[in-house]
DNA sequence: AATGAATGAGGCTTCATTCAT
DNA sequence: GATGAATGAAGCCTCATTCAT
């Protein structure tokens, strides 16, 4: 019975009680993800812990999904907004203080809440995908790709979705393990970022 | 109040009739798990998929996660097995030559059913972790965990575990976007190992 | 592995369309209850019979012996009414009137519906007993007590047990055997209870 | 589907193995019936307590109601038993006297197993009444009516009723809490059955 | 006779969603 | 707009009973 659920959001609303209610829905949501997983996360539990009636939450969302679908969206735009400061400062660096400068960029973003990317991460892989957050993923692409094509690196494409799925293993699971020195983590990733970008890793 | 449900199986027949349906079990689980997923698991599936009443499911199984944690027990079973190869076959190499024995094992591994191992890890990590299951995993870190101190590295520990989330990371994603070139994969992931160990990636 | 089944109920709904399923549920399963005995109070009997969903049961008690908690409750609650205006009765009169008072005040109150305080006995006596039913189980047993101390007998507490079990046991047989007689049952009860009273039978 | 099921058993084994398969199943029923009431009765159960195979079990039984019944059988055979020398003892004895001699057997009757005779009152209370336990009931009654009648008391029907309930009643509280002198249940009980006969309950 | 694997009806409970107020 | 009571499909699990070996 899977209607293609829509995941977009009913409504956006702009006036300040509505959008109190609607902000109230995702941060709850948001806190039941990071602290039970997707498991916990229920329609039921989300109205309440945002102070709010079931009736009110599908007043904004057509369901569950679409609001995991908006979390998605804005943890997705947040990493494109952390990326695109860090790629203007890369611009005209070497590709090594590139690389530098990115992936630290990305680590300070996954680790603002471990628990939560790493569930909203899950969640993206598993969801029909949206098409604000293809857009918003392929900015981010667009923006990695274009950092590496000033390199003349060949098929960017395909180095971005390394990069980034490599970064994202290795960071997960040192933050998983109960590491919190970012530099720590920093400074072992990035001369496997090097190696694969086939530079002297040993800076 | 998550009751710590019980993960082992009730019995683990050996005469003929009750193992077929035992393994029909867990056959008909690890297809469900590759197609829908961990949300599509549910008993009653399970139980017909396999040709199987409920009631023969729960002979054998105390609840579907004892499902799950069979088969994450198997996959990691075969995991060691796979690399125990590997790693007898790096004895005396250069790292350099190790690495890529031990890579293209591991690859090898994932890619006999990508989806499924994927979906094994994510309910691996959100499980309790099963006795049985440690010690599995201990062995394959402790075999990494020699390959390594043989060479010298320090934190042992750290770098298995960094190479081996760095490495699932990346060949998952390449799955899942639809390469089947295993070899190409390994040729993008070995320089990244190689630049991570501080040898030189361009070999 | 008997879980400390929860007794309280959910919510107890003040409002009238809450409030009116609430009753409904108790209702149709004090009617069960009496037809059928315990085996037959199921959560989908009981709901059916109330008109309302399963859903809707659930909404306001935690399970099934929940609602039977409730009714036990409410029987021992009116028990306690029932006996409270006998016991003012029963006040400086000599300890022969005042046993006749409390007796009939006792016979009364098993007589309005003895298949069903039969059963909540039964249950009362299986179940853990709560603590709000222990509450009013100790006001009823008080008040026994006090009355037997005004006439300065011996161990109140063993002496009010006693008589309370012996009547129970009596009048349920009488009724279960079709007598619909209670003055009978009186009659004969009474000089039972002044024999353990150590008072001539032939007042 | 309450399909009046048969209540006797499928056949009494002569042979030496069936009879102790029988017997095996007849003890692992009175004694989960003991710890955990009927709620805990159930065939599969019964079945691995008794060390037989649930196929054995319907060997000889037709359902879980047939054991409970043949238990009650016995039971109350053992009663008509207990009974009967009390009864002999007590002819031509006076009836204060030969209340106490049945009544003694009676209180010792119960206390052999308590909790096994009140769960298996309350079964036979609840079963369709077989013709058997219905017959030695009978006897039992008609002893005690004997009894009544020689000492020329009306309704001997009635008293002995009522005399059962309410001696059945006192002596099941008492042991259920936790007294275990017998003697003192006796002492209390006594007078109030010298009472309900209309003797002076001081001897 | 005995075994025990298999069955499936039936009972329990949750939770996404609707709708009258 | 908001509420929250109500719904019921869907998943979980047990246990009485059958039947092939």
């Amino acid at each position: 019975m899977t209607h293609a659920a829509p995941l977009s959001p009913r409504k956006t609303p702009r006036q300040s009680r509505s959008r109190a209610s609607y902000e109230a829905v995702l941060t709850a949501a948001a806190q039941i993800l990071e602290r039970d997983g997707i498991a916990g996360l229920n329609t039921n539990a989300v109205a309440e812990r945002a102070g709010v009636s079931v009736g009110t939450l599908y007043q904004y969302f057509p369901g569950k999904e679409a609001i995991a679908a908006e979390l998605v969206r804005r943890i997705k735009a947040q990493l494109l907004d952390d990326l695109t400061g860090a790629l203007v400062a890369a611009q005209g660096r070497s590709l090594r203080e590139a690389a530098q400068i990115v992936l630290s960029a990305s680590i300070r973003h996954h680790a603002r809440a471990p628990e939560l990317s790493r569930e909203l991460e899950r969640i993206e892989e598993d969801l029909p995908l949206d098409d604000e957050v293809a857009a918003i993923t392929d900015k981010v692409h667009a923006g990695l790709i274009g950092l590496l094509a000033e390199h003349a690196l060949p098929a960017p494409e395909v180095v971005a979705r390394d990069l980034t799925a490599m970064s994202r293993g290795m960071v997960h699971a040192a933050l998983f393990a109960g590491e919190t020195d970012l530099a720590q983590i920093e400074r072992r990733l990035l001369p496997a970022i090097l190696g694969y970008l086939g530079l002297d890793p040993r800076g």
